[in-house]
DNA sequence: CTGAAAGCGCTAACAT
DNA sequence: ATGTTAGCGCTTTCAG
């Protein structure tokens, strides 16, 4: 291994210079400069990150909480994970991956080893018991999502709240008076999970005010199970005419679920989705959403952690505001729910 | 922060005596180990990892080189990474993830920097560029994948051409005449994907060893690409009566894909896909597969890599046979295909 | 503008 | 069985 040492011997100057040559942290002659770079670049020497971390006391490297729940959708997941990896190298940061199953010991174990300068958690819970160990500890931590109380955390999440809301104002302004919820896995709301039960929370209150009822389905991802869950949506008395989907592993099964209970989309239902776009845009017909912006979290989360690693002070709370794009599962809707509840003579 | 030195302090020992109570590296009093344990309970003490790792160069961090790439099913790639992570643990190491946009240039900058003691290398090219810098690194690897040339490697992969002939034999078995193969994105193909080419070839080679003719179309993964796929597999003079399905993602259309142009699994066509058992128990009906063992590939490659670790030699090639599950899409084929091309008698 | 030398926290000879 | 001390490779005072 080639060290700071032999570049310095091979240019001719002390190891400091080689340093500050390279930090840049204190100004060096042109030619001094020059000769060391290219003895840098003869003898192919790459600095020794843990030598140097252990020197200012600083890794660049930031720990990712992936705990890998059931009912998760993966793929999604993935590119928050994507996401903060790419974001992460442009801050010199490396992303130490932990899956964590052993949850807030993992964390504690890390963070006391000094292993890395901070903490992105994903998968927050709404009372996540992680939370107050992050709180207590000597590096920073930013979620991706937002728990019950964020008090002294740095947290980033889409407003799920104003996202469903967003889905059930698009389709109580088109007139319908009936929306069903197609949610994700129970297990995702029995451990609390916060964007899904944010979600769900946001949809009955929009509900409410809206004066619309509403029926609410959790479902797994296959096949099955949202053919069931379709049929429950459609089982009661009230005449269901727009469905709300929050479940990314369902969304490919939506369309044919309906039409095997007779209904076509949008034509005798209309669809919404929480979802990022992509995926809303394979669907067939392509699904109305309001867009979840995995990227922007992943990105915007590393962000703020850069800056907390910096001595900065960050908003504590950073909430997206949901944007909802109009596609095919709910074209027409608008013009045709009026025509059917309202005469012709009364429109014009 | 709390060190080596205010344990040593408080129990009234020398620093290197902590260091080796800890480490186990030699015999140590029970009194004065009890003394030093109960120092470090009371101070809350961690050992600084990266001074450690300073120390005797080594960062007990293994990098994880996963190049995200288009067409990839990200599911399947998760699971690896993390059987990956959670058999590091067992190994007390931790992961650094690379989700290499950066490629060779990715890994030569973790590798120069001494950030990482070994690389793991996913999705593997026949022809890979990352593999003669591999062979130069100070740092041992492992690839979750096989290569054309193998030489000086250690690789771990399940035996794709295997694994595809085990398909055909199977239908071949059954009186198939004529497979259709529905293969991965074609992004997948023009990187040359080692396991992609690798079960293409094993396909043919199969086929043509069982006098059996074939039709081979890639596809994307969404509903309406698996459809045409479809298509075209029957557009043929041939009678086509067996698919073999490598793609994760077109799964869960095929059967549905089938059946718009009239088919029925298994009755009229029988199915037999390449994927890890779970995907292949959703499907309904639920697809006799030969099983892409995602987690044992992970922790082989884990294990292997902590072996090089270790010093000691470790097979350069592990080729996990394929073992093929028969399920609902291939039942009764056997029997029923007989009846049909041979009169009863000559069965009985 | 540049050198010399004292750390960073831990390990591993070298002592006793 | 335990203590002393010289590193690991780099950064950063303190001195010119």
């Amino acid at each position: 291994m080639i060290t700071i040492v032999d570049v310095a011997r091979h240019a001719g100057v002390a190891t400091s210079t080689v340093s500050y040559v390279l930090t840049g942290k204190r100004p060096i002659s042109a030619a001094t400069r020059s000769r060391v770079l290219e003895s840098i670049r003869v003898l192919g020497y790459h600095p020794h990150v843990g030598a140097r971390a252990s020197a200012i006391g600083r890794t660049n490297v930031v720990a990712l909480a992936v705990p890998l729940r059931d009912g998760q959708h993966v793929p999604v997941v993935m590119r928050v994970v994507s996401a903060v990896v790419t974001a992460a190298r442009h801050h010199g940061l490396n992303v130490l991956l932990m899956t964590a199953d052993r949850g807030v010991d993992g964390l504690r174990t890390v963070a006391g080893s000094a292993q890395v300068d901070g903490f992105l958690v994903l998968d927050v819970e709404m009372n996540d018991e992680r939370v107050p160990l992050l709180r207590q500890l000597a590096q920073p931590s930013v979620l991706v999502g937002r728990p019950a109380v964020t008090a002294g955390l740095t947290c980033v999440d889409l407003d799920f709240e104003a996202a469903a809301a967003a889905c059930v104002n698009h389709l109580a302004d088109a007139g319908h008076r009936h929306i069903g919820f197609l949610g994700c896995p129970m297990a995702v709301y029995q451990r609390n999970t916060a964007f899904a039960h944010r979600t769900m929370v946001g949809f009955s209150a929009a509900a409410m005010r809206r004066g619309i009822t509403s029926t609410i389905v959790p479902t797994a991802g296959d096949h099955q199970s949202v053919f069931k869950a379709a049929q429950a949506l459609f089982r009661g008395p009230q005449a269901t005419t727009a469905l709300v989907v929050h479940n990314e592993a369902a969304l490919g099964w939506v369309t044919a679920a309906l039409r095997a209970l007779g209904r076509k989309v949008p034509e005798d239902v209309s669809v919404v989705a929480i979802c990022p776009d992509e995926l809303a845009e394979q669907t067939s017909p392509p699904f109305t959403s309001v867009r979840l912006p995995v990227e922007e979290l992943g990105r915007r989360a590393v962000d703020l952690l850069a800056g907390k690693l910096d001595g900065k002070t960050v908003e504590p709370l950073t909430l997206l505001a949901p944007k909802l794009v109009e596609r095919a599962s709910t074209a027409g809707t608008h013009s045709r729910t009026l025509i059917r509840r309202v005469p012709p003579a009364a429109t014009a």
